[in-house]
RNA sequence: GGAGGAUUAGCUCAGCUGGUUCAGAGCACCUGCCUUACAAGCAGGGGGUCACUGGUUCGAACCCAGUAUCCUCCA
């Protein structure tokens, strides 16, 4: 039977996958074991898969697989959040497409929509993840809108609301004009951006009219022109010399000719611009701040979607920036441009639609977070919660000691309705029903509590009428944050046994940008209704840039499609290709040469199958590889310990690396070379269940970076039979056994021989197939006897011998202490020779009198602990016996 | 402007509490090989003043100070 050269992933995965789900293997029910659990960051159901998700998920997958391996229960809960404002955008312009306006239809169908369209696209990413490989618990998909999870986001309001940590008010907010929504700041991406400063002449009132000069007017420098109709002031500096004589005056705003007073704030630095103010608090936080200050009025003279509205007298319906480039012109024709220059600053952009944010004053609900925080810091300090790599720490210390109120309202239809309600012109009344909230109308009142029947009922009647619900929804990450207590159920139901068995979860897996506005949130979340932190370790990605460290970006278009990389490389070679790259924490350069690599070495795994499966056994043979196959074991154990233990920090691109190595280079380039049978010759039954044995190991090690290709070569029939449910996915993962270093050491030393005599062939020309012979003059306590064979098959030596001279005319090098010879039948060349004795040489006396120099140096003795005092003793005596062999070979030639 | 981090081979990164001449890995590179598991491979090899300048120390890639460059977060 003959299998193909190549590993073809494609077949493989969709069999293994579909099979995986058949049979449940990704499927968790509470039970005696220990549990595993982690909660997928909810990837926005409006999105496709991009590298970060592969990184993130590979990365949970690997984590989620070996756990499942080492008998704990894995249970690993996906799922997607309701991104309110990415959804209402893409469900606004699918209605646009068919014709109809969001204004011209009611909530209700536009909810009605906004399902169709999730039902009908949604959850794309999640069939994206299958192709990845994840062995997400499918049967517990949740989904922050349905119904549970928004009674737990909704419910959670209304407990915050009566603890007094919800209120109501005035504020300055991220106004997104596009999506018409005010953002988080953290949705806000601040942008440097080239802009232009212009100097506007602002006539002083009761100079003369007709002339703009240093007497008559004052300039300011602004990069917004097209809010002089909502200035309410020109501040100053007190101190400022060059405009004392201002002081008490009055103004015009070109244009409008409306009057504003002169103010003295030292907030304003005399060194920018010309050292005047404009003060515009409706469109401005600093301006705002100072207006409240020196109570000036707040003029807003914007609509929520950017255009100018009649308060700004002029210009009324156009869009902000049209209007900027309309306003400038017409200062300029009235004379009040003096100049414009070109000005770089930051600018904030919606992280959803990309627009302009623009600072407006509005009502909204907001979450104070001081009280919250502070529990929450605790936890990550004491060590409760653990920020992996812990560079973390110092940052999320410096943001919650820092909090700000969390603006939670937003100003669209998809998402969870605020459960406020409005009558009359009664304070809100915050409940989850209309019923709830008419009683409390009464309750809330003594004398509504004293009416008798009759009247309550008439005023519920009337109220039923008249009471209307707040317009608005949640942002989603108030969903977001609740995520690991509400995926089980845990404000529901919290003792139902879900939770109970599988909150708190174990690892949380998410990029560092999102450390504060949702990692922060939840641990604030989990203290707050549960009384106890939602996961222990938090593990932080890097950021997946290209390969010129550029973050990667639609915009940019250096993304490749993650999806066309697993049909090029294989979903394995895609995860080795991602995990390669991506030591904690830090960013990761992706480059789909890691992919190629990937690919390259399950390739490597499929063919060296190849080798053991086409193996012949005659019974009848003795066992001439007991010396590699104990070798091999010990190797094994070693690297384990090591993998162990890059596992136990999270450095997974080590773990890989340190598996990599050892299933490439140790079993593939050294063990099957040494145990393999000469062509066509049969091998022993011994050799073979050992090297299948290894084999198996080494899939069960593999199979949490590796899952298809290691799943496909464990159904082989040379591992016997199998059950239905006897998959790698569920088998033992491999333990430490026992390490014998006496042995692993001197397999180095062999190595090295070999890889001496290679050398000795390779740079003088020597085919591999020509044999030589190997004279070896033993100076150290190493037992060659269990090594000749091996030497000999690996290096193609036809006879090893033993002597106890130097053997002239031969080409010579040393291994260790001892020494190596190798006749050749051409001469030879005995000036090359010398040079490299001479060289080595030299070396090793720099090498002595370094170490001479140390132990010669008083301090150093008397300073330094005894075991490297006494480690450079022995450095002394190698060194010393080196030189004396090289020595006297340098003598023989 | 404030806080944190980084700088080690052509590239991406290791290097734990200072102690082998300590400078290491993978990839890339060079040379030779179609050696019947694998050219998606095999064998061998060459690459580095550990950003710079001082300091501490018997001893510094590692600790300290300053300089330069870059990144991230916050204002």
């Amino acid at each position: 039977m003959s299998i193909s050269t190549k590993y073809n992933p494609q077949e493989t995965e969709e069999k293994w996958y579909s099979y995986w789900l058949d049979k449940h293997f990704f499927h968790s029910e509470p039970d005696e074991r220990e549990p595993y659990t982690i909660v997928i960051p909810p990837p926005n159901v409006t999105g496709v898969l991009h590298m970060g998700h592969m990184l993130n998920n590979t990365i949970q997958d690997v984590l989620i697989r070996k756990a499942r391996m080492q008998g704990k229960n894995a249970c690993w809960v996906p799922g997607t959040d309701h991104a309110s404002i990415a959804t209402e955008a893409k469900v606004v312009a699918m209605l646009k497409e068919k014709g109809i306006n969001k204004k011209d239809i009611t909530r209700e169908e536009f909810l009605k929509y906004a399902w169709e369209w999730k039902e009908k696209y949604g959850g794309i990413i999640l069939e994206q993840l299958k192709k990845l490989g994840a062995s997400c618990d499918w049967d517990r998909t949740r989904f922050t809108m349905e119904e549970d999870l928004s009674d737990a986001v909704i419910n959670s309001f209304i407990h915050l609301y009566k603890k007094g940590n919800i209120y109501r008010g005035v504020r300055m907010v991220n106004w997104d004009p596009a999506g018409k929504t005010a953002v988080s700041d953290e949705e806000v991406i601040r942008k440097e951006v080239n802009q232009k400063l212009y100097y506007i002449h602002y006539h002083i009132a009761g100079t003369a009219k007709d002339i703009l000069d240093e007497t008559t007017c004052l300039t300011i420098a602004t990069t917004r022109p097209e809010t002089i109709m909502a200035d309410s002031a020109i501040c100053i500096n007190p101190n400022d010399e060059r405009y004392k004589h201002l002081h008490g005056k009055k103004v015009f705003v070109p244009l409008i000719n409306r009057e504003i007073p002169i103010i003295l704030d030292d907030y304003v630095e005399m060194d920018f611009g010309t050292g005047c103010l404009k003060v515009t608090p409706a469109h401005d936080l600093n301006d705002y701040e100072l207006g409240l200050k020196h109570h000036l009025p707040v003029i807003d003279i914007l609509n929520d979607d950017g255009t100018l509205n009649d308060k700004a007298e002029i210009l009324i319906g156009e869009d902000r920036f049209i209007a900027r480039k309309k306003i400038a012109k017409m200062l300029e024709e009235a004379g009040h441009l003096q100049k414009v220059e070109d000005y770089k600053s930051q600018v904030g952009f919606s992280e959803r639609t990309d627009a302009v944010i623009e600072p407006k004053l509005s009502l909204q609900w907001f979450s104070k977070m001081e009280e919250l925080a502070k529990p929450a810091l605790e936890e990550v300090l004491n060590g409760e919660v653990k920020l992996i790599p812990e560079k973390f720490i110092n940052t999320y210390r410096h943001w919650m000691e820092n909090v700000k109120d969390w603006c939670i309202s937003r100003q669209l239809w998809w998402g969870q309705r605020i459960p406020a309600w409005y009558f009359q012109h009664e304070e809100p009344v915050v409940a989850k029903t209309k019923e709830e909230a008419i009683e409390e109308l009464i309750n809330r009142v003594p004398e509504r509590r004293d009416w008798s029947e009759e009247s309550k009922a008439g005023f519920r009647k009337q109220a039923e009428e008249f009471i209307t619900q707040d317009e608005d929804v949640m942002d989603t990450w108030f969903s977001s944050w609740l995520w690991p207590i509400s995926v089980f159920d845990g404000f529901k139901n919290p003792d139902n046994k879900d939770f109970n068995y599988y909150y708190p979860t174990n690892d949380l897996v998410t990029a560092p940008e999102i450390l504060f506005f949702w990692v922060a949130r939840m641990i604030m979340a989990g203290k707050e209704f549960t009384g106890k932190k939602p996961f222990t370790n938090v593990y932080l990605t890097g950021i997946v840039r290209d390969k010129l460290g550029r973050k990667m970006s639609k915009s940019l278009g250096n993304s490749p499609d993650p999806i066309g990389l697993i049909e090029q490389y294989g979903a394995d070679g895609v995860r080795v290709g991602m995990l390669m790259s991506s030591p904690a924490g830090n960013d990761l350069m992706f480059d789909e040469a890691y992919c190629e690599q990937g690919r390259n070495f399950a390739n490597k795994i499929w063919n060296a199958f190849r080798l053991v499966k086409g193996w012949e056994v005659d019974a009848s043979l003795a066992n001439p590889n007991e010396q590699a196959i104990a070798w091999f074991e010990s190797r094994f154990s070693e690297a384990l310990t090591e993998i162990e233990h890059n596992f136990k920090q999270y450095r997974l691109s080590e773990a890989l690396m340190a598996t990599y190595k050892l299933v490439w280079d140790d079993f593939c380039a050294w063990y099957l070379e040494m145990v393999k049978p000469a062509y066509q010759q049969p091998v022993d039954a011994a050799t073979r269940a050992a090297s299948v044995k290894f084999f198996e190991q080494i899939l069960r090690l593999l199979h949490p970076f590796m899952p298809f290709i290691t799943e496909e070569l464990y159904h082989d029939e040379l591992f016997g039979e199998r059950g239905e449910m006897e998959c790698c996915i569920v088998a033992d993962y491999p333990t430490v056994g026992e390490v014998n270093e006496a042995l692993l050491k001197e397999a180095e030393l062999i190595k090295g021989l070999v890889s001496e005599i290679r050398n000795v062939r390779n740079t003088r020309q020597i085919s591999p197939k020509e044999a030589l012979a190997l004279n070896i003059k033993i100076n150290s306590d190493v037992v060659y006897d269990n090594w000749l064979n091996i030497v000999c098959k690996l290096a193609n030596i036809s006879k090893a011998e033993v002597v106890n001279d130097k053997v002239a005319g031969a080409a010579g090098f040393m291994v260790g202490k001892d020494e190596f010879f190798i006749p050749l039948s051409q001469n030879i060349d005995v000036e090359a020779e010398k040079e490299r004795l001479i060289k080595e040489l030299e070396y090793l006396q720099g090498f002595l009198k370094s170490v001479d120099a140390k132990l010669s140096n008083e301090r150093f003795v008397q300073n330094a602990k005894p075991e490297i005092i006494q480690n450079e003793r022995n450095k002394k005596a190698d060194a010393e016996s080196k030189i004396a062999t090289i020595q006297e070979s340098l003598a023989a030639l």
